[in-house]
DNA sequence: GCGCCATTTGTTAACGCTAACATGTGAGCG
DNA sequence: CGCTCACATGTTAGCGTTAACAAATGGCGC
């Protein structure tokens, strides 16, 4: 043993001085397995399969290991194996916490297992997603999710040809891509107009928060509005606002608001609806007494005073139910269950 | 033509029998190369390099690989040039804007380079961050991005055998690891401290918020000590939240600060500033008039009444000049300055 | 008309790892 | 005591791309 050791050692010395040589002197799994005196495919066992390498030599390839200080080229891997271990995730902005939190949930989902998770940002633009696609399939993700219900044609051609799990966030559609993870908007306006109408409030008002491509506050307006026809009340005051709010908007809002008389109101965004309750109750509108607001959930719906009703959407779970179903489908399994409905929770504070 | 391109159909179609074939079954460079009559180091250089190929070729490729739908494995790529073309970026929670947005920023600024980004949280857990950086390494990352000014000996180790580029962010060592992207906490201290040393404010207070392994709070808190101190004021009450803020600890809080006579506080954290601001007010106490408060930028700091004096510190911006300094490393330059202040904003509003 | 060089294209051999197959070893069993 | 089988380990041949070198072509100056 030693000798074939010896013999192998002189061989590595021999560096034939080929007239290439690309290598990039960092340690490789040879040399582990020359230092544990075992073949490479061993130490490769021993890293992915560790209950197929015996004691011993597991003790010694460890010790190798730390010795030399290696650290497996996964790029090397995924080439050999065909398995990348990243998935991607596509957000439009990571700015706000709602799209940011479900990155984090989905690399949690998947850490354990030795995933990592590549993002990208659109900003909204349907090019940047079909660039990113396009991107994330050549680096062969093992998995991808996708913020939306939208795909562009070019997108789904790429993506079949990849024959990857995809999740889609956010939206239900009825016949997903591959598999969704969200909640009903429509569900989500329905329940804050059934709860205004069992409230007794009758003249409401949803204002919705337009962001291009995005499709979730529309539906909530017209789940609202839907079930405020359903309890036979008159046709709620819809308005709406397509960039950030300042506090200016919000004055006008409120003024409107009165105008209008309108009895409660439903903003479909968390920040605006924290806004539109600092700002009504500065104009010295009585909340609820004289407007009634029910919002988004933010980490200041308990804070502001009155504390604000409030939907909350679970954004860290969605990202955790999407890394689980395509852990499921990296590993072979069938999905039954292709949508999954995480649901939301309605706080009833005191702002209605 | 067509028949040599009969002749190579063919020859696929042959498909040896050999026992082994680990194929993906994925379009490959040489198909292209075939549908266009060139070899595959030319369809490869049309891609990397299109400079150097002549203009009949990259017409004939560019329509190949539109008709046989390839998207280059950028996994062999990598192993045969040694470059990924991925950088990756460590940050403690996306949950927080202010860490979430220079991953953003860190993507904005590779994304036209081809560059894509892979994400890691550490919940500020020191041994998350180590098992990161050498699952980044080991992908051959040709940078990294990592959050706060602390580096464990074991992920020095490792970064140092990589020999790729390293921004810390937030913090400005004296001597960095090797590059570094933030502002002086310090300073910002000392900055609102000598705000209220001019407004006449003497009894002053300082509320930190502490958070594991992340020292920005405390830097900030001894820059105010300081500055208060240079000033000649009493020195400054100091208080520390260690979790989110509720309504109720706020208002413990507001009840100190009154008891301790304090006349200036400020806050080092945005949601606190807020919640804070919002207490006071109904509690009954005056803002400035009674107490003035400063606090950290956030979408409310001009949203709430008083507005609210506030240190926006560019959380976006620093991720964007961590990102041009490793595509200049990356490209081979050699970067002189090493240390990147991107400074801070201060807001001065009606709440001092 | 000849050599020189820039431009374009082709050929070969890695890059560092793992799948697939091959082989060796010893325990268990009738 | 030979046979089978589970287990441990070794050998071989890629995975799909690009670096390095080689070669063919043609324009240009003199």
């Amino acid at each position: 043993m030693v000798d074939g050791f010896r013999v192998d050692t002189d061989m590595s010395e021999q560096r034939a001085p080929a007239r290439r040589s690309r290598g990039t002197g960092r340690v490789r799994i040879e040399d582990v397995a020359r230092a544990a005196e075992v073949s490479a495919q061993t130490v490769s066992r021993f890293l992915r399969h560790p209950d197929q390498v015996g004691p011993a030599a597991s003790e010694r390839i460890a010790a190798a290991i730390s010795r030399v200080g290696y650290v497996p080229n996964l790029i090397a891997g995924s080439l050999a194996s065909n398995r990348s271990r990243v998935v991607a995730i596509i957000v439009p902005t990571l700015a706000n916490p709602v799209h940011a939190q479900p990155v984090e949930g989905l690399g949690d989902a998947l850490r354990a297992d030795g995933y990592q998770v590549l993002v990208g940002t659109t900003d909204f633009s349907q090019e940047v997603e079909e660039a990113l696609v396009r991107a994330f399939v050549g680096r062969r993700v093992d998995g991808i999710v996708i913020t939306g219900g939208r795909l562009s044609a070019a997108s789904r051609t790429v993506l079949k040809a990849a024959a990857i799990p995809v999740v889609q966030l956010w939206e239900l559609p009825r016949i997903p891509f591959d598999m969704a993870v969200g909640n009903s908007n429509i569900d989500i306006g329905a329940c804050v107009a059934r709860h205004f109408a069992e409230r007794g409030y009758r003249r409401l008002a949803v204002i919705g928060h337009v962001q291009k491509s995005d499709t979730r506050s529309a539906d909530r307006v017209t789940g609202f509005l839907a079930e405020a026809q359903r309890h036979g009340l008159p046709a709620p005051l819809v308005m709406e606002v397509d960039r950030p709010m300042l506090i200016r908007d919000a004055s006008d809002l409120v003024a409107a608001l009165r105008r209008e008389e309108v009895r409660a109101v439903f903003v479909t965004s968390a920040q605006l609806s924290v806004v539109l309750l600092l700002n009504a109750r500065s104009a010295g509108i009585a909340v609820p007494g004289e407007l009634a607001i029910a919002g988004l959930e933010s980490d200041l719906s308990t804070v502001v005073s009155p504390t604000l009703t409030a939907v909350r959407v679970p954004a860290y779970e969605l990202g955790l139910q999407a890394g689980r179903l395509l852990l499921r489908r990296m590993a072979g399994e069938k999905v039954a269950q292709k949508r999954i409905d995480t649901g939301f929770e309605f706080n009833v504070r005191e702002s209605t």
